[in-house]
DNA sequence: AGCACGCCGACT
DNA sequence: GTCGGCGTGCTC
């Protein structure tokens, strides 16, 4: 079987006349101090989807800090760029044009290390993802480079410094006569007593007042000298997240030696580690079976062998919890990258880690491209997990497969984790390009292992409740009981639909082809799409009656069906809405885990790697809601969610119990999630995956196409899949097909599907890709059309 | 992708 | 008479 990505056939692809190995050399030096050339052209990628390099030249008072991996702003057309310096050019690739200069070089680092910024390896690896996710190299590259720094119009991060102010060494012996100078040196002395760092002007301005007129005279005295470092907004940042995780500590369940399963997977990992070469594992262990205690065990064989370490964890899972177990164990040595920090947070943890400061990163998507020197183990922990995909903008990547490249680049060892393997990692495994390391246990309490809960169905047809019977009295004897339940229901709002029972009528986004949800906070109808926010109509706008209704439910009308059976229960609803604000997740699951609810309720984000020992009952209200959905993965999503949150309940000394609530109890999904089989389960989709010609049996490609008219959006996605096809024999040409939201912010979108047949890379049809697109033309203004390789979502 | 240029129709 | 739709060309 054919494997999905950890694919390496593309990096020879010469199409950008690259040579293989990129090497770092100053400019037109071979080394810093003789430099011999005047004329330095550099060749710049630009995060454009034009697939080649532009030639500048470096101005003289540049040479030494422009290199390949150089970020620097150009002057393009009217506006300015900044690219990164992929190679050295000579006249020749100036083809006669008069090339322009390079205007700046951004991100130059306060430290001794000059000017590369993008690292060797990461110009290779993003060169490698060019090729592979049919994007420009330039576009690759706007991933590897920190947040903000690929437009120069959004505030170029740049490092920031703060003056200081410290005793002077050999300070008058005489007092100074002022009074306000007098508090200032004596708040000074207190510090130094103290062995603290020195202040910052403004701290030591606020606790002691007086102005920087008083310091600047201290100075002149000659008791005080000040000096400016550079603020390092991340740690700044970690300090003050620290003390929120020391109170969620108490929260952890203490772990005891490691079981037989993690002590094999710790060692075939540490064997592997041990020899420096390149070699990927699908570490298949079941909820509860300890995978990130193994983790924590190879990454600090790695870290003694003096190599670095990444882990990747969805973005939902990147609690305060999982961050804690990293930096108890690791200490300062931990950096995470995670969507809410600032920009300047970011910033200055990405000039951290490339200058060694961090050996362990962790972090969710994006982190794979983080700048660590000398990666040896890159960790992917839920690795089934769809959010590891970028779907837009370009590079339309998967975090997980680009892992397994960089491992393999950097001769370093490669981990996916999951309780639920994708099928595609699993077809690697069952074809021994990954090794797979089973941990079929659960970790042992008091020298047992803790039992798999078990899983009831609650058969739903026939019944118009939202939450049955029997899920209301378990909560309530858990409550009994002291402990503490999950519920979760996939879809936020209080009423997923509204309709007029009168006339059918529904409210509709004006700008999308969804309907509006139904929000009792505010009372009002909101996209699920675009974010539109609309009056909900007193009486029907289409035949004036006054029979709205509101229809199914969403979490918010759940909190209500749950508050009003079980009045004392203390219910924290997490959904999108109630975590907007930026501290707010980690206040709802410390609230959550300090005792302060006994119900926690929420969307697939309550599903995600929590461990709260207290939790026995988990309740999923619509758990076949995902069944119907037009994607090839709706079963597989739908198994691996159900198998996720159902893992959250019981996994110490308290045994668990889960209710599945749903209409289609005899689902073959259904009943291999309630027997905890993953095994059947993978094999029946396999099967089926095999039969219909999907992933991981060979591969696909979806070209999306929109546009502002439906019907021209269509007949150009016709064009580009018939001139596609008349091209490419090997490939099986399907649709086009409206998408399966058909309007997304007032553009129609029409997909073709690609399959290509086990055995053929994406890349194999590059050429007839490229006669398609060319046999379009340019589009017409407000037209688009994209490539997404390996495609998850709406398939 | 942006952002110019330059060409046509319906309007202050 | 102009504003603004949209096809086309170009960016080192």
């Amino acid at each position: 079987m054919d494997g999905v990505g950890a694919d390496l056939d593309g990096i020879r692809d010469s199409r950008t006349g690259v040579p293989g190995v990129v090497q770092t050399q100053y400019l037109g030096c071979d080394h810093k101090p003789a430099c011999l050339h005047s004329v330095l052209i550099a060749r710049i990628a630009l995060p454009l989807p034009i697939e080649r390099l532009w030639s500048y030249r470096v101005p003289g008072h540049l040479t030494h800090n422009v290199a390949p991996g150089s970020c620097v702003t150009v002057p393009f057309g009217r506006r300015s760029l900044v690219g990164v310096v992929v190679e050295e050019g000579t006249e020749a690739d100036l083809e006669g044009v008069d090339a322009r200069q390079i205007e700046s070089v951004s991100l130059a680092g306060d430290d001794a290390s000059g000017g590369a910024e993008i690292t060797p390896e990461l110009l290779e690896l993003t060169r490698w993802m060019a090729t592979y996710y049919m994007c420009s190299w330039g576009e690759a590259l706007r991933a590897a480079l920190p947040p903000g720094a690929g437009r120069p119009g959004e505030a170029a991060p740049t490092r920031v410094r703060v003056t200081r102010v410290a005793l002077a060494k050999a300070p008058p012996r005489a007092e100074p006569r002022g009074e306000r100078q007098q508090a200032l040196l004596h708040e000074l002395r207190q510090r130094r007593a103290k062995d603290m760092d020195n202040p910052t002007q403004p701290e030591l301005l606020e606790k002691c007042g007086g102005s920087s007129t008083t310091i600047r005279r201290l100075e002149e005295l000659g008791y005080v000298r000040t000096y400016t470092t550079l603020v390092d907004r991340y740690e700044y940042a970690v300090q003050h997240t620290e003390r929120r995780a020391e109170r969620m500590e108490e929260t952890l369940a203490p772990r005891i030696a490691l079981n037989e399963s993690q002590q094999r997977a710790v060692e075939a990992l540490n064997g592997a580690v041990e020899s420096n070469a390149f070699s990927t594992f699908l570490l298949h262990g079941v909820t509860g079976s300890g995978k990130t205690e193994v983790y924590l065990n190879v990454l600090e064989r790695v870290r003694s062998r003096g190599r670095t370490g990444i882990v990747l964890v969805p973005e939902i899972a990147l609690t305060p919890q999982t961050v804690r177990r990293f930096r108890r164990r690791f200490g300062d040595e931990v950096a995470v990258l995670h969507s809410r920090m600032s920009q300047g947070e970011r910033y200055d943890a990405w000039q951290g880690i490339r200058s060694g400061k961090y050996t362990i990163v962790v972090g969710a998507r994006s982190a794979i491209l983080a700048p660590v020197p000398n990666p040896g183990l890159i960790i992917v922990d839920e690795e089934h997990e769809a959010s590891y995909k970028q779907f837009d903008p370009a590079p339309r990547y998967h975090a997980r497969d680009v892992a397994v490249v960089r491992a393999r680049q950097a001769g370093a060892v490669c981990v996916l984790g999951s309780a639920t393997p994708s099928l595609e990692s699993l077809a690697n495994a069952l074809s021994g390009k990954y090794t797979l390391l089973p941990m079929p246990d659960r970790v042992p309490v008091n020298g047992r292992p803790a039992e798999m809960p078990d899983i009831q169905i609650v058969d739903q047809r026939g019944s118009s409740e939202f939450v049955s019977t029997r899920l209301v009295d378990a909560l309530k004897d858990c409550l009994r009981r002291q402990e503490q339940g999950i519920v979760l229901l996939n879809r936020r709002g209080y009423a997923p639909t509204v309709e007029c029972t009168s006339c059918g009528w529904t409210p509709e986004c004006p700008d999308c082809s969804v309907g509006l949800v139904y929000h009792k906070p505010l009372r009002h109808l909101r996209c699920h799409h675009c974010g539109l926010v609309n009056d909900m109509p007193r009486v029907c706008p289409s035949c004036r009656k006054d029979t709205l209704e509101k229809l199914g439910t969403g979490t918010q009308r759940l909190e209500e069906s749950i508050q009003e059976a079980l009045p004392e229960a203390r219910i924290l609803r997490m959904d999108l809405d109630t975590t907007s604000g930026k501290n707010a997740h980690h206040d709802i699951l410390e609230a959550f885990g300090s005792g302060k609810a006994d119900i926690l309720l929420g969307t697939q984000m309550v599903a995600k790697g929590l461990d709260f020992p207290r939790v026995t009952v988990v309740g999923i209200v619509q758990a076949d809601a995902a069944l119907s959905l037009p994607d090839i993965r709706a079963e597989e999503r739908t198994f691996q969610l159900i198998t996720q949150v159902a893992g959250r309940a019981g996994r110490h000394d308290l045994r668990g119990q889960v209710l599945l609530q749903t209409r289609k109890p005899g689902h073959l999904v259904i009943q291999h999630a309630r027997r905890h089989d993953y095994d059947a389960f993978a094999q029946h989709a396999l099967a089926e995956r095999q039969a219909l010609g999907y992933p991981p049996h060979g591969r696909m490609i979806r070209a999306l196409f929109s546009g502002p008219d439906d019907d021209r959006t269509e007949s150009m996605a016709r064009l580009w899949a018939l001139r596609l096809a008349e091209r490419a024999a090997q490939a099986d040409v399907l649709g086009p097909s409206p998408a399966f939201i058909h309007r997304v912010r007032r553009s129609w979108r029409h997909q073709v599907l690609v399959k290509l047949p086990p055995g053929h890379a994406a890349t194999s049809l590059r050429k007839a890709l490229d006669a398609a697109t060319a046999a379009l033309g340019r589009l017409p203004r407000g037209y688009r059309m994209s490539l997404d390789v390996d495609p998850v979502g709406m398939v």
